[in-house]
DNA sequence: GATATTTGACCTCA
DNA sequence: TGAGGTCAAATATC
């Protein structure tokens, strides 16, 4: 409930933001940044709506740390309804060759399967970790097993082994939205590992790669990802300006325990200028950004 | 050789 | 009995 409450309140935090930055344009000709806000402003309510709607009809079993499971002697849980619920979900655009989106945390993929009734079983194109020769071959042999499969990759911390972590995350496409990936995490780091790299180290190699979400011609618009990520917590909540806004959005947002990176563009969507995407974005949380390691 | 990924098999649950 | 989750041997990569 901790988890739902950071949640809401956060997605309120947003709204407030968005609000006062809605008043303060309200005299300006900007009227698509007008529309745009309100539009973001919207968005968060309904997901804050959503997010008290959920717990409420589903109550938890798990929410925040607790400890491992006792394994059995073969290493496997014995009651899987014992296991604990998402404790946050991530939703992430990413069309990287390289790659599921990095997290900042080391993960090692030890299962991957096929998910019956998935809108988009393209997921195998974007993610080279998924076997999409296996897949598409297993689709032609076994129609009726295959037909609207996508693939679930599951990951656990590498320092499972060294540490006990039991940390686990699930990454498939979204059905409601083809362009963003379900990052779905189990349980909660109990290892030592420190983020990778910090917001703005993210930021400063990916201005310096000149690697910033674009479109991928060919796969239905997804937007492309630098294979470096960012780490948690941090926080930047805004709108690009109104001429991005008025094909895609896009949107990171963290708080103590969850995160959620979105990401949405249709097929007008060009190519994302990172100054634009900053423009009226502002900083918020506990994580101070270092602006100055990105803008020259 | 160490580490990471792939993939078929196995287990649990509904 | 089928689906989802995990194991562990085989394979690939560095």
């Amino acid at each position: 409930m901790e988890n739902t409450t950071t949640l809401v309140i956060a997605e309120l935090t947003q709204v407030h933001g968005l609000a006062s930055k809605l008043a303060a344009h309200l005299d300006s000709p900007h009227i698509d940044l007008c529309r745009t806000l309100a539009r973001d402003i919207i968005f968060s309510i309904e997901k804050a709506i959503h997010t008290v709607t959920s717990i409420t009809e589903n109550p938890p079993a798990y929410v925040g740390s607790q400890p491992a499971e006792i394994p059995t002697e073969r290493g496997r849980t014995n009651c899987r309804k014992m296991l604990p619920q998402y404790s946050s979900h991530v939703s992430m655009s990413s069309g990287t060759a390289q790659g599921t989106p990095n997290d900042g945390r080391t993960w090692r993929k030890y299962g991957q399967k096929s998910i019956l009734g998935a809108k988009y079983p393209r997921l195998v194109l974007l993610l080279p970790a998924f076997n999409l020769q296996a897949c598409s071959e297993k689709a032609l042999t076994s129609p009726k097993r295959y037909r609207q499969q996508t693939c679930r990759a599951y990951y656990r911390c590498s320092h499972r082994k060294t540490q006990g972590c039991p940390a686990t995350k699930q990454v498939q496409r979204s059905d409601e939205n083809p362009a963003v990936f379900d990052i779905a995490y189990r349980g909660t780091h109990t290892c030592s590992n420190p983020p990778q790299q910090t917001t703005a180290a993210v930021m400063q190699s990916c201005r310096q790669e000149n690697i910033w979400p674009q479109k991928t011609e060919g796969i239905n618009s997804v937007l492309q990802y630098p294979s470096s990520s960012f780490s948690f917590p941090f926080a930047y909540v805004g709108s690009p300006s109104s001429s991005f806004m008025s094909s895609s959005t896009l949107g990171l947002k963290s708080h103590h325990g969850s995160a959620e990176i979105t990401a949405a563009a249709n097929d007008d969507t060009k190519f994302m200028d990172l100054g634009i995407l900053f423009e009226v974005g502002e900083m918020v949380g506990d994580v101070p950004f270092d602006a100055s390691a990105f803008f020259i």
